[in-house]
DNA sequence: GTGAAAGCGCTAACAC
DNA sequence: GTGTTAGCGCTTTCAC
């Protein structure tokens, strides 16, 4: 690998010249030229890691997702790569596993590599981001909502619940049960908040049980969907408060011999590549992509030096029919 | 961010002291308390590019696919990342989106970011790996292999191939088309081959048109199996050499009204998610995240100072019943 | 517009 | 075992 001071040599000029052209500052045409055969010549790429311990920054951002084999995390990390990719950055991918621990290894490392900024979709509500903010790096939540006062991008959860929860009203149900994430993730809880208002205002019965939390996994969703089929009276109806459980529970449904298309699923989310899905399971689909897309944006204003408050913005999803 | 220096003045030793109690050579006990201490009371982590730039290699390797919403590269992206993680390195994943210039570019970053290695699943046979290879950095081809004398993993995609399509004609189908990937693509070109090897052994029919090549996604292959459908003789069955151009042509089947359970469908790969498919669908497994762990393995030789000749390992794959 | 030189934070000889 | 010191390749004053 080149440096620059062969460059220089080779050009005739100073290091420092060859430096300018790279970034953009003045220097005169005889030069440039002169700077750009030699570059060119000995295959020179200025290397980026000099630069960053020179510049104390660089143009990386660190995106962390709990999943990546869940479709909706990709389809918002495609989003994230989008934008940061028009404005220069790259974007590293970072699965954390919903594991606390791993998060905070991946934000140490954002921190010690000087990454541009931290797109993050916390592990959970205790994700540190003491540390990285103090640090200056900016940080926008994404998909769920931390403690800590950064820039936040969400989707406007208990709304999903209460539409999907509606829907399965609508359809004729009365017994609905609600599958639920995790506690302490508020994005999950808020959907199965709308579920239970709805069920509320609507009078409808919520015995024990029809209450279940599981990991936000397809297994999970498929146990729970077993625990509720197995229940002495059970649902003619449920919710799942993310994509992954819809499919597990979907998939319970059809082994457990009952029909799916009388049987009533509502999910938060899309269930992936499922277009043989039964007409009757209402989806409400989420702006993953745009998630990311304007969670990327928030963070470029944020590198780029705004220092307004934290803001929250709040995205709408929309029912699937 | 705490520096090696401001350490050592509290603990009232030398830099290189530190250096060294963080790079596990011997320090006298009672340095190394204090300078754990001195750490601890400074929050200090050590800066990854001042020593990556002295040292010119990092713990993190590149891992550079086609596409990010795929779930089989999603499960092989896993696979890499568990080995990678649990040899201490970080793994950083890049999106080519089957773009040669993308990939390119991504292949220079991984040089000029100084990555430890770099795994890559070509987006096309002309993936210029001279670049980084000349810098010294290995390189492990995975899923699809390039002419460069790297080392590779790739799946035994022509006995798939005829795995797959054998296991249509033993259910009874004559009439089998192909519908296989862009062209230059060796895995799935393979593939393709292990059908025509079948369907002439066999001296089944091959008419113009059997053969339909699309991209790798799902639209693609819809669009494909809507060619087929419209031929005025069309095929009772199809072969698809990935798993998304699968789903895509499950979709164009059931929206043309066809039965899917009597249509025979084979799939090179797994329909994800799709449990609701019918159990006539065919498909033949691959071992994505095994793919990922055998590459992060040789590629850590590699790192580690492996030198013997270039290998390719073959991993079988298996027909899902 | 251009060059000389300092220094980003770390590691690795090299001396002791 | 430990300290001193010279860079790794770049950017950026500061003179000219």
């Amino acid at each position: 690998m080149a440096t620059i001071y062969e460059v220089a040599a080779l050009a005739g000029v100073s290091p420092a010249t060859v430096s300018r052209f790279f970034n953009g500052t003045t220097v005169s045409p005889e030069k440039q030229r002169a700077v750009r055969e030699a570059a060119a010549k000995l295959a020179f790429t200025p290397n980026k890691t000099a630069r960053r311990l020179r510049k104390q920054s660089s143009e990386v951002v660190a995106l962390l997702i709990p999943d990546i084999e869940n479709p909706f995390f990709t389809a918002l990390a495609r989003g994230v790569e989008d934008r940061a990719q028009e404005a220069g950055f790259s974007v590293v991918l970072c699965n954390t596993d919903d594991d606390p621990g791993k998060e905070l290894r991946y934000l140490q490392i954002a921190a010690s590599e000087q990454m541009a900024g931290v797109i993050l979709a916390p592990a959970s509500d205790e994700a540190d981001l003491g540390a990285i903010a103090s640090l200056g790096s900016p940080v926008v939540a994404v998909d769920r909502t931390t403690p800590y006062p950064v820039d936040a991008v969400k989707v406007d959860n208990r709304a999903a619940g209460i539409a999907a929860t509606t829907a399965l009203f609508d359809a004729g149900h009365r017994r609905i049960a609600c599958i639920a994430g995790p506690v302490g993730i508020e994005a999950t809880e808020d959907r199965f908040l709308g579920w239970r208002q709805v069920m509320t205002a609507r009078r409808a019965a919520m015995p024990d049980g029809f209450l279940q939390h599981a990991n936000f996994r397809a297994d999970g969703g498929h146990a729970a969907m077993q625990r509720l089929l197995a229940l002495p009276e059970p649902p003619d109806a449920v919710l799942t408060t993310n994509n992954l459980m819809g499919v597990g529970a979907l998939q319970a449904v059809v082994e457990a011999g009952a029909d799916p298309a009388r049987f009533g699923l509502a999910v938060v989310g899309e269930l992936p590549f499922l277009f043989l899905t039964p007409r009757s399971v209402v989806q409400v689909r989420l702006p993953a992509r745009h998630l990311g897309t304007t969670a990327a944006s928030m963070l470029l204003e944020r590198i780029g030096g705004d220092t307004q408050p934290p803001r929250t913005v709040v995205l709408r999803a929309e029912l699937a029919r």
